[in-house]
DNA sequence: TCTGACATACGAACCAGTTGGTATGTTAAA
DNA sequence: TTTAACATACCAACTGGTTCGTATGTCAGA
């Protein structure tokens, strides 16, 4: 009879993945309010129906495209450290140039799904903050992670808290993804990360060394 | 009859006023989309008639929502750099304080109408992304303005773009402000003023007097 | 009396979510 | 091996409520 191998009509994880999918596409675009259940389903294909049957809610999908945004944020900059034996300051060289890669990609808007996500619902949908506090959580503990070890190898004496600094470097990313949207100068974005390099560069200086600031 | 002067019953330039305020307060707490034509006529204490009257639609008063904000931050802003005869390092320092005071206010979540219009909006209202890009390039030529003054007195020699340095200090301002929510934690948003104000006291040493970073 | 400011009423479109049903797959007894 | 009972995955149609926007009316002041 009819094949039953390479397309099973039910394949209960592939429609939750291309329901994720297209949430994340539009969500991405416009935002959480201005997409509809009606209009993922669509972009989907698959019918109302069978999205209430995997999602709870509205918010419910939201939450799941946010964590799985993570999940794909974090593989991306794994890259970076993933060589334990390279030295963190080359680790926290690479990663600026995974940040720098994501803004040069084509016809792709530079922009984030958590920081969407944080700006429009923080205030009002408490499971959602929670969510993409979370995910911004985990950026900045790897971030701080390399900080603390280049550090310790680097600049034993610094004065800087590596935590701090993460976060500081987690907002500077967010707010330059942000900015960059608005003025459809993606450039800014490069900038902003060339400059927040170079500083991270000289916290790390040996401090008993009297170098000057930079070489221009 | 009754007097006409304390309370005149029509008073268009009021009642503006009070639709964008109530715009203002909603769309800073729930975002454009999830706002609602009707909420903004309670908020405001105005007929739905009346607010087609004063605007065409929902994106025009959105649009003059970001004007009125922007109006506000350059007013409190000026602060800073009113005093022409300050030295302008010093006029940053104030500017950062501003900034900082905006953080502790009371009972008041620390957000920013243009970043929250340009987060949500800017990929598919453009009208509305060109309102926040000028709003942000206001912000950004106040900065430029200041640090090029202080540049000139303090460090003429030192390699730093004025312009490239104050799109680096809004994307932290803004990118703090979002991750201050979405974290529930304004003290990130004053750690991160503090370390950016650092280093741009950093930028402006003079370069020849061999100054060690920081005293602490 | 004429105009600009405001009010009331309403409609077409759209929203999130529900319902009752069907197709498909699984299990276990006959 | 067949079959019958059951569970899961999915679907089309629908519901009650909300959305932006409009059409029409009223009223005060110039």
């Amino acid at each position: 009879m009819s094949e039953t191998s390479t397309k099973p009509r039910r394949n209960p994880a592939e429609t939750r993945e291309r329901l994720i999918g297209a949430t994340v596409r539009l969500m991405l675009r416009q935002g959480y309010a201005a997409t509809s259940v009606d209009e993922i389903c669509a972009e989907a294909g698959v019918t109302k129906g069978s999205f209430f049957h995997h999602f709870e809610n509205k918010e419910s999908i939201g939450r799941a495209a946010v964590e799985w945004w993570g999940a794909f944020g974090t593989a991306l900059y794994a890259e970076a450290w993933e060589d334990d034996e390279l030295d963190p300051l080359d680790q926290l060289r690479r990663f600026f140039g995974i940040m720098i890669g994501f803004t040069e990609r084509e016809d792709q808007v530079c922009t984030c799904m958590v920081g969407m996500m944080s700006q429009e619902l923080s205030q009002t949908h408490p499971a959602m903050r929670e969510e993409c506090g979370r995910q911004l959580q985990l950026w900045t503990a790897n971030c701080a992670r390399m900080l603390a070890a280049a550090k310790a190898r680097h600049a034993p004496e610094a004065g800087f808290d590596p935590e701090a600094v993460a976060w500081y470097l987690n907002s500077l990313w967010q707010g330059s993804m942000l900015v960059g949207k608005a003025e459809d100068r993606p450039g800014i974005i490069r900038s902003n990360l060339r400059l927040a390099l170079a500083w991270v560069e000289g916290l790390l200086q040996k401090t008993d060394s009297p170098n000057p600031s930079q070489p221009s």
